[in-house]
DNA sequence: CATTTAGTTGCGTTATTATACAATTATGCA
DNA sequence: TGCATAATTGTATAATAACGCAACTAAATG
């Protein structure tokens, strides 16, 4: 996935670099973690995801699709927007939410509930 | 794919390697083919698959994924079944159809079209 | 302890892909 | 020129996977 490009990141980073939907990508990230591609570490509300590289046969797979050719230029945008994201980091942590409300989760409304 | 491991293949030979229908690894051929990552030859009643190589990217990728682990044994029975039938080669052609009947697509019985 | 927010998840719907049967094409051979 | 056979493909159905809404959990903040 993107993370290729770096260490780490937490699923608003990505969601702001990838344009999807926070809902998708957390379930993204969620089967890659079943089958142990990816190592999530918590740290207060954010969840750091990392590829896993314990195997040399990964490393070198990985390594291989990075070389492969991105003709459309898709990888290369999402990549340069997820650097961009990454600015916005503080001391190496990620300190603000998805910065694209239309793909954050919609919040519950609690006036709402109280109004009803 | 399999082809991973020789040259080149007819689809007689990865049935009865891969032991899946015909039909199943004619369409499967067919997408890989259309995506430019098989090349395919015919000769005579044969057509004969290879990979595409020709990008340095893809011979990376390719040996890549050779290198990944066979927890399961999986891929080294397919591969001994290959070499097997590869046994029946003869001046490094194939000569024979499939050797595994029930994959094989069943043809038309042409005395039941007289009959009827 | 109420509120906000990062992330997760249940579930119904829709879209996509896989599957298998049978017909069809194309080639070799008698 | 008729038959056997390697391979392909139309089509209907079954199985999976993707999607998105909305509810939910959990942690920070005041």
């Amino acid at each position: 996935m993107l993370a290729t490009g770096s260490e780490e990141a937490c699923l608003c980073e990505l969601v702001d670099s990838l344009l999807e939907p926070q809902y998708k990508l957390s379930r993204h990230l969620k089967v890659l973690r079943q089958v142990g591609l990816l190592a999530a570490e918590k740290d207060g509300r954010f969840v750091y995801h990392r590829l896993v590289t314990s195997h040399t046969h990964l490393k070198r797979l990985y390594a291989a699709i990075r070389a492969l050719p991105d003709s459309d230029g898709t990888f290369a945008a999402d990549l340069r927007r997820f650097r961009e994201r990454m600015c916005l980091r503080e001391a190496g942590r990620c300190r603000v939410g998805i910065q694209t409300p239309s793909l954050a989760v919609p919040q519950h409304d609690s006036r709402a509930r109280k109004r009803a």
